[in-house]
DNA sequence: TAGCGGTATGCTGTAGGCAGTCGACTAAAT
DNA sequence: ATTTAGTCGACTGCCTACAGCATACCGCTA
């Protein structure tokens, strides 16, 4: 046998990646944004970030251009980049595309998921369980996603789930402080989700899984009634005063 | 009257953007791929790129991971970047997707647009079928993809007119060679979706568009059959040969 | 006093350069 | 002859430097 094949079938991340330094400093403003220490609308100046982070400006600029694909930021061209504001609207938007993709996903995944991918899922929903009951939120969102990843790629359709994937990894943001309200009702539509995908009833999964991300969108948009948001911080600035004392 | 208020009805977009360098590179990459001027799996060095292109390699590098996110080429790390090869799965699952969001985009475009929304897709519909009659291909297939681009903005969804937008994007590398077949029935598919908009009617608005998107498919497949794809010409490579003449 | 143009400043966009790294080729040993 | 170690070459990744530009500040003028 041939090193290399067995390493194929093994370790499908060959390495645990000693990572350009573009890609860690892509997750580090993500988290920087999510924790939010980076708030809605900021400008993101490319050498501040550079000496926070102790790198140089490329790597910044590369990164900030990636997130931008991802819907993070906004690049005004000239103008720099700023940290995207979420509006209601978008959110509404952003919840109604991924109930439409993981809906689909959730149809095709009951016509091809097999006996292994029915496993993995009962695996992660009673990990997601345990994580509810024992009141660990931060898990219960990973695991979350984690399930709703592998039903996308059950689906069999990879361009479906990396689809699903970069509209989840946005949702999370608008999502996670929401998380809580919902708790154990989530999982119990998940158990009800990988029943239907077992049985290979494609209508019904898909008919569960349309529920069920309607009702995160309804928990959100409820959340978002009792408080109203900032009202509009500005949409664009640029350049710090020269001395903060003065202002 | 302050100027900033009769520019800011007039003109949407304020000046013909002389452009970020990176954008212009980006596009003519794009360029470079669909017509066939680089090939599926082949070596993109920066270096020469920006010769080529008579720029430094900075906006090249950049170019390259956006095109990167949106599909255009694989980045492989430390190895640089490989013009995508595009499978027939892929194909097929791009297709479906497409299918899946514009399917919805119809259904609520058919909920939300106006008389002025049905108005422009009539004008589109027409110059698509004054183009197809002259057999104007280029045209006809621009202006395809100008009437889809507007039935997914017509559904007041942004997200999912953007997302839709990317995958057409994709979908017309593989699309356009196959145009041609398509011809007259795609325009008279397009006049029936807009009636079917006019009226409000959702679910035959939809209907259509499934329709529609499927026959495409059909046709690329059928298409695929009879020229059954290069086998597989390299995956990765590196480094081209110090004596060409040797292979 | 209010509006307007001039000037200064700092940021972005782009270029060039250097070190690290990966692959290919060559030579030696089994 | 096939495998294995060594060397060379080139390309990527990153850093530094420079030019252009957009904004903010400030003095001037009406």
């Amino acid at each position: 046998m041939l090193l290399s094949d067995q390493a194929g079938q093994a370790a499908a991340t060959k390495i645990p990646r000693p990572a350009t330094l573009r890609e860690s400093v892509i997750e580090a403003i993500q988290e920087l944004i999510v924790s939010g220490q980076l708030k809605p609308g900021q400008h993101l100046v490319e050498s501040e970030l550079a000496q926070l982070l102790g790198v140089s400006r490329q790597p910044v600029r590369e990164a900030l251009q990636q997130l931008n694909g991802e819907g993070w930021v906004d690049l005004h061209p000239g103008q720099g980049a700023f940290v995207h504001v979420p509006t209601v609207e978008e959110a509404d938007q952003l919840l109604a595309v991924r109930a439409l993709l993981e809906t689909e996903s959730a149809r095709l995944a009951a016509q091809h998921a097999g006996e292994d991918g029915v496993r993995r899922l009962r695996v992660l929903c009673a990990r997601g369980i345990a994580a509810v009951e024992s009141d660990d939120v931060e898990s219960a969102v990973a695991t979350n996603s984690e399930l709703h990843a592998l039903v996308t790629a059950l689906s069999g359709n990879s361009v479906l789930a990396e689809l699903a994937s970069q509209v989840a990894r946005r949702v999370r943001w608008y999502h996670t402080p929401v998380a809580r309200q919902r708790g154990m009702a989530s999982w119990q539509e998940h158990t009800a989700l990988i029943d239907a995908i077992e049985a290979g009833d494609e209508h019904r999964a898909a008919h569960i899984m349309r529920e069920h991300t309607e009702h995160t969108r309804a928990s959100y948009m409820e959340q978002r009634e009792n408080e109203p948001v900032e009202p509009a911080p500005k949409p664009v600035r640029r350049r710090r005063p020269r001395t903060p004392s003065t202002n």
